[in-house]
DNA sequence: CCAACGGTTTGACGCTCGTCAAACAATAGA
DNA sequence: TCTATTGTTTGACGAGCGTCAAACCGTTGG
């Protein structure tokens, strides 16, 4: 069995300007929304509500992120299980994780809103 | 005598994707940190020590960052005098800005930190 | 009126990015 | 041992970005 960490940065490389430019792209912006609940995830883009894009576009988003230090994804089997570094990011940046997922939540993404009825 | 704001987005329109965006450049998060004062400030790369960057350069940074809503510019006579939207951008991210001028000034830009020699 | 000033706009250049498709790799299951 | 699953890698394509240079524009000051 394996069971590794595939490379990213140490929490003192994490550099903010790469951090923002990872979260600048709308994909990007909207996965960090839903790893915003600290559990592992798979990268299989019908579970993640990614079903128009291509799987090879959302592994290109996935090392993104992880290259940029916001996610650590972890090896087991045939599966990835990619997941928030939030003690990391607290570290170096620290509350620009929590205000940054406070953004998304007051919808400065651009999505759409549903209307509260 | 001229005296008006360049176009720039509303406070309601403002878009977090889009801030992210602008700020993802060494450049543009470098003027996000003279920025801070908020002063107001000229647009002449060699009174903002960007002398390395032509003056189109630097004025194609400062569209991106009024355009992204994080900026406001006033043009008087043949000046232009950029200040950053920080109550309104308060308004529309609470907390954000704070965190991420917080951010740069614990150094996560990569850029050089000489020695506290 | 005319020259200098502060910035913007346009066009060009090379580079990066987001996306898809196809091939590939490694594991799990029958 | 096959075959399906899960994701990565490579290559291609169009679009966008950061930069500079040159032309341009409105203003200021002789």
């Amino acid at each position: 069995m394996s069971e590794e960490l595939l490379p990213q940065p140490d929490t003192g490389e994490i550099q903010l300007v790469k951090v923002l430019h990872a979260l600048g792209d709308p994909v990007r912006i909207q996965l960090l929304g839903i790893y915003a609940d600290g559990e592992e995830h798979s990268c299989d883009p019908r579970v993640l509500g990614l079903e128009r894009l291509h799987k090879s576009t959302v592994s290109h988003h996935m090392r993104v992120l992880r290259e940029a230090g916001i996610t650590s994804t972890r090896a087991a089997g045939r599966n990835r299980y990619v997941r928030l570094r939030r003690a990391d990011l607290d570290a170096r940046f620290p509350g620009l994780l929590d205000s940054l997922l406070g953004s998304l939540a007051s919808g400065g993404t651009g999505e759409d809103v549903p209307p509260a009825a």
